[in-house]
DNA sequence: AACAAATAGTTGTATATACAAGTAAATGAA
DNA sequence: TTCATTTACTTGTATATACAACTATTTGTT
């Protein structure tokens, strides 16, 4: 845990905008490693872990496909699969859609509500320990990134 | 463009260092698509610009795969077959090592530092039109996300 | 009612990623 | 000088991602 210059090992940068850019990626991809590394143990990736959390947020309320998509942090993979998948492990329940034969009602299992209790437990003792700072550190920053992306 | 609320329509978060995490994981999804796009018509894809761009910080001096992997901005990736790719596509250069014959010498081709000109003066323009933020809100971000990481 | 357009999701393909196991060369201790 | 250990990189496999083309269903227009 170092400064970005030191982390990969670039002594500078054309300006901090663009180092920005770079320590945004880092930091993500930095993220993204300890959260995998606590899900791991669950036997769900990140983005299988997001989609539950998102049908946890919608309980006991159904969610289609397309809902989903529109609430995921990476909206890019192939959310067809993703639902067979945690499917497959009964951590959600799938419904042909009565109103619209398109779509599914997708909703997520006892199992997957008593999975996500225990990765969020698990998540949150671990929170602290890969995140150093505090509440108003933590609100300034979500204020520059909704700003970076133009908010 | 909108506040981490809107853009994955959660309406709250247990606190802002939550926040900050997905905040900081969807900011680097959006700012990975639009440098992709940038990238997309150059024919390489985010993480060979990368590489490319750490072998132009070292031109002319070589590299071998390790060197690359510590300066990357996500190590997770096959540098081998990164390094395939960029050599099929003539960027690089690639020979094996007198010194220590298990290593490479890498470096950046003419081709390579030509295409790198091209895309850094494409990005240039572009991360004006994507980042909306000053210096000194740059600077501040960097410090938080530094902080973050636990620096 | 008929049909073009839009929507929801699927399938397929090429490439990328994560990760474990393997090979070859260099290093270092007895 | 030998041989276990470490280092640098490769290979293989399963899964994930990006993206284009496709099917089925619904919606909207005339």
């Amino acid at each position: 845990m170092a400064s970005i210059e030191e982390e990969i090992k670039q002594k500078s940068f054309d300006n901090e905008l663009i180092k920005a850019n770079i320590n945004v990626l880092f930091t993500a991809n930095w993220l993204n490693n300890k959260i995998s590394n606590v899900l791991k143990p669950h036997n769900v990736t990140h983005e299988q872990f997001n989609v539950l959390r998102i049908l946890k947020g919608s309980h006991p309320n159904n969610m289609c496909q397309k809902d989903i998509l529109s609430r995921m942090i990476a909206p890019n993979s192939n959310v067809t699969l993703l639902i067979k998948k945690l499917k497959d492990k009964n951590f959600i329940e799938v419904l042909q859609s009565d109103r619209d034969k398109r779509e599914y009602e997708i909703s997520i299992s006892e199992t997957g509500l008593l999975l996500l209790t225990d990765i969020e437990l698990a998540l949150k003792s671990n929170v602290s320990l890969f995140n150093h700072l505090n509440e108003n550190e933590a609100s300034t920053l979500n204020a520059l990134l909704d700003k970076l992306r133009g908010n």
